[in-house]
DNA sequence: CGGTGCGTTGACATTTCTCAACTGTTGTGG
DNA sequence: CCACAACAGTTGAGAAATGTCAACGCACCG
């Protein structure tokens, strides 16, 4: 709900989860909740960094742009996760742009001198937000391995896979965050080549994409593509 | 030298850089300096983190065993550098395997108890902890966007860059901390088509391969490969 | 209604991989 | 000290995967 303490909400993120009431209460007035338009800017590479952010709802990416103006995404951030706490704790900039890509994005920001003096002087504090980067890292770790799979159909099976996904027994469903465009991006490589993979894994049955929501009959076929080197 | 005392080594890497001294005291307490023969065992995935590491001398290698048996280099680590914070701090058990790849490789292992209650206690620890893996997700974020570049010649352009050179003008000398195989694996393609790349470069001026230590006679023409889209 | 951009498909060009052979180096046991 | 095995690195030829370019359908939006 709209009228629920700032704090309770923060509580529920993976970030500030077990953290004392006290404290909780502490870093709510250090956050300032603020609603986005799609393809709204956040902030802009280079910039002072003020404030790291908790997603509430929507969806954000993180991008750099390329000398010639390419836009190369770092990642694609969503509900319930966090960014550009480097950028506020070490970094003092922001190392790239960030903008929102869903219409009804909004983000708890977290910031100002408050709180980075509640940060130095708080150690559950400091702890939970090393906690939090410990997550960053295993997702960025997770992402290298992805890209290190030379065959394109193996990124594609291990994304799918680490995805969040409901289903009884080998059958699954999932909820793609990305367009077909972005997704193809993600793994690195062109629009073009995702597209006819998914039509041959169709044909095969490995897959049968509804839209946004593709079902797998049975994940094994997956994990076998995933980690052998076939598809 | 072996008789410095602990503590002022420690303060020497960027992790531990300006701290206060009776701190650095309280660390090096919880420190022991271990030396490894190469190919040896530094800890194997699924362990419980007992500690971190600070690289003294020598070089590590982080990596997994895919369930068929082949190897992936999450990392390679170097003099200066640490690893394994993220085990100790927040997940509890290393995700991944280390070994030495080096002869005279020695580590700082910091850990333990009293280890962790310093770093519960005292913030001036915990923010140069967090600085620390914000160096980390820097140099991970560097390497995602290394290998989304599709072309392999972009990506060992980038990674010969990002690497630390010594030379005047546009002419750069560097020291390559791997083996051609193991670049190769860095750069996810197969030791025959980094070979044959070296190879043509070498044919285009481009480098002089002087085996671990090539010259770039000018480091422009490098930065064209890395950033535009030809070789 | 017309434009704009995503997603698909086809034909073709290019890059990279695979497999195989060969060289040079290193370390080991006779 | 000399085979000799083991392995990193190179090279070549052909196969396979992926990218490029171009055309088209389709949905969405002004």
């Amino acid at each position: 709900m709209e009228s629920e303490p700032i704090a309770v909400q923060l509580g529920r993120f993976p970030h500030f989860r077990g953290l004392a009431e006290d404290l909780l209460d502490r870093v709510a007035q250090s956050t300032r909740i603020r609603p986005y338009r799609t393809g709204e800017e956040i902030f802009r590479q280079g910039e002072k960094a003020r404030a790291f952010f908790l997603v509430r709802a929507g969806g954000v990416k993180v991008y750099r742009l390329s000398p010639d103006g390419r836009e190369q995404v770092l990642h694609h951030v969503h509900a319930g996760q966090s960014f550009a706490e480097a950028a506020l704790l070490s970094l003092g900039r922001f190392p790239a742009h960030a903008q929102a890509t869903v219409a009804s994005t909004e983000l708890f920001e977290i910031g100002g001198e408050e709180f980075l003096q509640l940060f130095k002087s708080e150690p559950r504090l400091s702890a939970a937000m090393v906690s939090s980067l410990c997550i960053w890292m295993h997702e960025l770790v997770e992402r290298i391995e992805e890209l290190s799979v030379a065959r394109a159909s193996a990124r594609l099976a291990r994304y799918l896979l680490r995805l969040p996904a409901h289903g009884e027994g080998h059958a699954l469903s999932i909820d793609l965050p990305l367009s077909r465009k972005e997704l193809a991006a993600h793994l690195a490589i062109v629009p073009e080549t995702l597209s006819r993979l998914l039509r041959r894994w169709e044909d095969d049955g490995v897959v049968i994409p509804k839209g946004r929501v593709p079902s797998i009959p049975d994940s094994r076929t997956l994990i076998g593509i995933a980690d052998r080197e076939e598809d």
